[in-house]
DNA sequence: CCTTGACTTGGAGTTAACTCCAGGTGATAC
DNA sequence: GTATCACCTGGAGTTAACTCCAAGTCAAGG
């Protein structure tokens, strides 16, 4: 799979995938006879696991060190680990923050809701009393 | 209250507490006479309100547009609401971004914690095995 | 065969959101 | 009263994470 496609298949930039790749983020992808990167099954994979773990806002330097980890072997399966549920907890750290200003937001709506219905009442009282 | 209290008491810094009010983002607070930044309960409460949002990630451009329609009157509600739907919205789908991605690594964590454990039975083997 | 278009690289530029700094003023501790 | 300290402003600098650019190479269509 070329570039053009991976990008177009995951939402991801041919310029960002280079980038990943450039900076480590994700392994060095196979390149035809020309050079040309040809993205693997393995590959995709890999580009699908940054693309959740981006999105959720871990830090690509995390995750650099992460992927290195990874190819250095499993003599660092430990190592790992300790990264990914110190990751786990930071991210269930902001989930709580944001429900609770989802919580706060929710409030707000329902208070302009109440103040938009309010006024919509007054508006026909005033036409009702323009009629009669 | 000053600045290197309400610093202090939210975890933001005076710089940029400044910061926010230079860009709109909270209300223009109110000084002693020699200019001194004095901050009242209902600047604490804005300062609050921005907290948690900025918190959740919320952009400081639709915070600033939110506040300033705040400061347009009652004749904004509509808009105001509207801003803080769509906002809500987007945070939603964040957070279930975000659960995904906590969900996948609480899975990654569980098969390191078996590959940790595989492996070091296989040591106490190797010690049974040396023993005997 | 030649043009068009997707690919390559290294490096520069951009964006959001702070964060820091220099130079200056008023208030407080001794 | 003087030294230190928190505060002020306008503006410059930083950081993370892309995003864009120039200059060059290769492959396929007409």
């Amino acid at each position: 799979m070329k570039i053009a496609e991976v990008s177009e298949k995951f939402g991801i930039s041919s310029d960002t995938l280079r980038y990943y790749e450039r900076i480590g983020l994700i392994w060095p992808v196979n390149r035809t006879a020309s050079g040309i990167r040809d993205y693997s099954d393995l590959d995709l994979r890999r580009v699908d696991f940054i693309k959740c773990m981006r999105s959720a806002g871990l830090p690509v330097e995390v995750l650099i060190d992460y992927v290195a980890l990874v190819q250095q072997g499993d003599e660092t399966i430990q190592a790992r680990k300790e990264i990914l549920k110190e990751q786990r907890a930071l991210l269930a750290a902001r989930m709580q923050e944001m429900q609770k200003t989802l919580d706060i937001l929710d409030h707000k709506i329902e208070v302009y809701e109440n103040a938009v219905l309010k006024k919509e009442k007054e508006i026909m009282q005033e036409q009702a009393l323009e009629i009669a």
